[in-house]
DNA sequence: CCGCCTCTGTTGGATACCGCACAGAGCCGA
DNA sequence: TCGGCTCTGTGCGGTATCCAACAGAGGCGG
């Protein structure tokens, strides 16, 4: 089965883009603290509200962070991968956030305390400029996502999404069904399945119980809104990778 | 007229929460270096991508942070009056961002030069946290913002804006025409027309070309859906008022 | 091989909001 | 005082999405 197989796939810290952007100096301080955590699907990592006392660095997972409503619906404001980490509110001071952050594609990530975090990032040094821009693409992610869900269409707000996650995984299907992202974009089941078929008949995706295929990615770029550029555009302008982040 | 009137109020720096909140030591450092600023409404503090070298400070004015679509509509995805400042790209390293800031509520603000907020944050004392938990204070409503656009009807919309905007003006009227409001929320001025109208009829405010006045906030807040107290809970958490914040 | 469960496809009616068009009402300046 | 502009009120048809119900299709275990 083919989420069992990348359960057992060997990963390195590295594969995570800010751990692997940072000076050896600070790799020898955090690396040996570093520990290796499965990251299954529908794993919570955080429930709103809840100290953040760890966070973790995705290599090979996507983790989705989700605003509840009272009506007991939740809404994917966004979405963390290798290139990101899990846990922001630990340095921005906050220690909690109203958000819950939710494992949505298996795989595994880097698990930290978030005091030992905590400690590096206020040495003030490349861990610190990096989260810091971290956070605001970040934040570029979330309003993004807001004004897509507000203007685009399902089948756009879909493309955007598809886009989103295979930027974040190494390879090709997404163990996902249409309810499964229904819950993500917090739209109607019926909804991802009327646009996967609309994408299906052009060409641009096939999928099959719970596996999304993308077969064109230039063409899920010309469905899709502006909104995937905008971040991406603006993710790559923040956390081009560099040995040794630029100081503010 | 009303506008000019507070134009010309005078206004302390103090009266903004963040300057408040710092100690007098960065007070000797900061102040001289604050200018008074008119903030007329429609004023453009910056556009988005645009290098953003001054921060503002509102102190009874309230801007609002808005995202812009291809389609030519824009929408607001957070709002900042006296409890926060406008420029938060500058001290999480992005020097620019993907919104654009625009005054929405005429007043005053004190403005400071990027480099000199910068010097100070990276002083890594009092207004490093206390910068760094508004942000997340920010991240919260921008992420609500997004729910409550999703989920709830016009009207309780409406409460959400008016009740966060009340929170952010010394006292009443506002001075927004439906139009405007609509501009905000990015929905009709008929909707805002006809929620306003319901509102009305029911006691909770009253309007007059341009002028509206709550006649009752805890009315206003049982119509309202979850999301202004949610935010409204978090960022008193985050930014409890401390002559010295708590270090992380 | 069969039954069951999950996943996908489809339909019909309801609804919130949109776009447009226009009418009345208050205010300001000529 | 009167014309014109801004602001508010209202009605009509269109549409994307929602809600509910159900039908077929594929896979897995007994």
């Amino acid at each position: 089965m083919q989420t069992e197989a990348s359960m057992t796939t060997v990963t390195t810290p590295l594969q995570n883009h800010l751990l692997a952007a940072l000076p050896d100096e600070v790799h020898e301080r955090l690396l040996p603290y570093l520990s290796s955590v499965p990251m299954p699907r529908g794993k919570l990592l955080y429930e709103a509200g809840d100290a953040e006392n760890r966070v973790y660095f995705p290599t090979d997972c996507i983790v989705s962070l989700l605003y509840e409503t009272e009506e007991d619906t939740s809404e994917e404001i966004s979405i963390v991968g290798n290139e990101g980490v899990v846990g922001v509110a630990v340095f921005m001071g906050g220690e909690s956030a109203t958000s819950q952050a939710i494992v949505q594609s298996t795989g595994h990530a880097y698990r930290l305390s978030g005091k030992l975090l905590k400690d590096e990032f206020n040495r003030h040094g490349a861990l610190f400029y990096l989260l810091l821009r971290y956070s605001q693409a970040l934040v570029t992610q979330m309003a993004q996502t807001a004004v897509c869900n507000r203007h685009h269409t399902i089948e756009q707000q879909l493309c955007r999404w598809l886009l989103l996650s295979l930027d974040r995984l190494a390879s090709a299907p997404l163990a996902m069904t249409h309810e499964l992202v229904s819950n993500m974009l917090d739209v109607r089941r019926e909804g991802v399945t009327e646009a996967s078929s609309k994408l299906h008949k052009l060409g641009v995706i096939e999928y099959n119980r719970g596996l999304i295929t993308a077969l064109s990615r230039p063409r899920l770029e010309e469905l899709c809104c502006e909104c995937y550029t905008v971040v991406k555009t603006e993710s790559d302008r923040l956390l081009a990778y560099t040995e040794h982040p630029i100081p503010i």
